[in-house]
DNA sequence: GCCACTATACCGACCATCGGTATATACAAA
DNA sequence: TTTGTATATACCGATGGTCGGTATAGTGGC
């Protein structure tokens, strides 16, 4: 079985605790808050959601327990990437930038909409994008 | 004004759907095709997923059917975007741009891990690790 | 006659997510 | 004191989009 990654989009929830991980490891709560934040409160995971998720992604290798603290009794289990993780991470990020891009220009082409409210917005981050990738 | 989403984001398949009607009507056999093609064959809709989509997006209101044509007692329904069905993947454009410049981000502060090496390099280090994985 | 292609449509199964709940500790408010 | 909120992990049933298969039906090739 591969699924890990060739190719499969992952889902949004996954995509964004990946994401949260990436700058270093966390324990759970704290990537449910990372992620609230880095959303800007628009993704809140559920807790089902988080430990289902974290224990998922720590079975298909793309994270790892990085070391627990006991914190007055309570358990702190910190998570981080693994090599794997943040390749599926990064072409996660990949595939997204390729799929937006298609869908943008077809956008274009048919007309009429210029993807709504945030053209020039998405026009830069378009652009700077495009200049980070390839730097 | 986009509004019409929420912010909810949307799964492969039916983003894929909305792309290949972003440039003109087309009937849903013809959307399988177009998908694939757009997918570099990654993405090949099932008839249960195509028309099971085509009908959830037609019922909330997302596309419409453009026409119907009778051809040798075959039915081809024709589909097309609506102007919320436009707006929808424009904001989901924009969306996916914002979360891939954020993954981006926090995976070059991670530092181990740069997406300065190119997509395709990527791409391939993703598929080559999760063919390492299988095993 | 059989198979592949076009084309729409239904069905059961899978699984990630959702929403709720349970557990336990600490600390602040009523 | 009791209640409520925040931290922190974890289980449970329900939902829903997708998957995989099948049904139907006409056309065209072998």
């Amino acid at each position: 079985m591969v699924g890990i990654v060739a190719g499969m989009a992952m889902h949004e929830p996954t995509f964004f605790i990946l994401t949260a991980l990436a700058e270093g490891p966390q324990h759970g709560y704290g990537v449910m808050q990372t992620v609230a934040r880095l959303s800007g409160d628009r993704v809140t995971l559920r807790a089902g959601t988080l430990y289902a998720a974290l224990d998922r992604l720590t079975t298909e290798g793309l994270l790892t327990v990085d070391r627990e603290e006991a914190l007055q009794g309570r358990l702190r289990r910190y998570y981080r990437l693994t090599d794997a993780g943040s390749a599926a991470l990064g072409a996660e990020v990949v595939r997204m930038r390729s799929a937006a891009s298609m869908a943008a220009a077809r956008l274009r082409t048919h007309g009429g909409f210029a993807l709504a409210a945030g053209g020039a917005t998405l026009a830069a981050s378009g652009l700077a994008l495009a200049a980070g990738g390839a730097a």
